[in-house]
DNA sequence: GTAAAACTGTTGCATATGCAACAGAAAAAA
DNA sequence: TTTTTTCTGTTGCATATGCAACAGTTTTAC
């Protein structure tokens, strides 16, 4: 965002004319790609949206990542003995792109006339996703409920610049984004309400401060 | 560390030969940056330790980020709307090398040497970055205090290779760094131990399981 | 060396959060 | 359409966590 760099464009010159990727379509609900064995893989989302999703030993699912267009993941972000076992679902129709980091540092080289280009865009879509984790961890580093989806809502605020936001989740799957028990979560935005903090309409909430 | 690309000669070219950066040494308890205005800085840590860290309005330290020799920090990885206020503290007297992001893809092109090289690793430094950020997501989003301890452990031991490991901060900083109350930490530490998953040594954690 | 400051382990108490269960609403599937 | 599934809001209860306070220890500063 902050960089002048198109990255809409980026993806539509990747698709085109590099060899090394290959785009493929999935149903709401499929399994994108398991973090399990470890390869050096990136994924763009072309269309569509996408969890990236860990279930604990208890059960308890949590989202670790949510995705949606032009956004960027992968087991490349993941270190080596990450004994977590994490996988992507669609969460709509989506369209992803694959490629491997490799291929974009040394054998797409030779062929690929883009190349040079990615190579210098590569930086700048890695640095996004570091501040877009950096943004998830200040979220989780708040310490109650009540902080973190205040939080969340300002992030949601400022990046739409309205005091009115759309959930992009439901409720269920924001309190698993947060890290949170979706009752407690619930019963805390009954609070924010009773409390003068939002108003809430479905999945639009509007700050009152 | 999975990537074949030697960091510490990286950094010493980077120092000798780019005429961009420029290093400077902290005093223990000193403050190396603030993350108030938005410049693009990147610093690297070539000597000591620092902590990132962000105090609330109720005076709760979170420790965001602990950098030690060869690690990256700087207002680039975060988004220029944020509203905390974020510092960096020089733990033990430290020496960092502070150079801005776009110098490296932009000014600095024509003069320095050794730039294309930097342009080349900067990508895989990024990256590195953005694994130690999922690890530390990892992290956060567990449940509650237990667990948290538990996986920082096994990140520690798995690291280095060893189920003793010996923790980098004080006990206390150990809490502001899982965000959790340091009482209630010490608490399921003892806990841990009655239940003979761990032994505590000082500062020096075995593992038991 | 001595004084001051920070760290550690512990505890009692208040409360936020997790957990289980339920019913009505909404959405998806058939 | 009808049926099935998922989502939502709520509540009672158990408990993990936060908070405050304290004393003993260790570390830093003078």
């Amino acid at each position: 965002m902050q960089y002048n760099f198109n990255k809409t464009l980026f993806i539509e010159k990747l698709k085109s004319s590099c060899s090394k990727t290959h785009v493929r379509n999935f149903k709401k609900g499929e399994t994108i790609t398991t973090y399990i064995e470890k390869r050096n893989q990136i994924c763009f989302v072309l269309k569509g949206e996408a969890d990236l999703i860990r279930y604990d030993l208890n059960g308890n699912k949590t989202i670790i990542g949510h995705f949606t267009l032009g956004d960027v993941f992968g087991e490349v972000f993941y270190p080596a003995n990450t004994n977590n076992e994490l996988f992507v679902e669609a969460k709509k129709n989506a369209e992803i792109l694959f490629l491997l980091y490799d291929d974009i540092q040394e054998k797409c080289k030779k062929g690929c006339q883009f190349h040079e280009e990615l190579k210098e865009s590569l930086s700048d879509i890695i640095l996004e996703k570091v501040i877009e984790l950096n943004t998830r961890i200040e979220l989780l580093t708040k310490r109650n409920t009540r902080d973190k989806l205040l939080s969340y809502f300002d992030i949601l605020s400022s990046n739409r610049m309205n005091k009115t936001i759309t959930i992009p989740f439901s409720y269920t799957d924001l309190a698993d984004y947060l890290s949170v028990d979706r009752s407690a979560m619930t019963r805390e935005l009954s609070h924010l309400i009773e409390d003068g903090f939002i108003k809430k309409y479905g999945n639009k909430i509007t700050l009152l401060y």
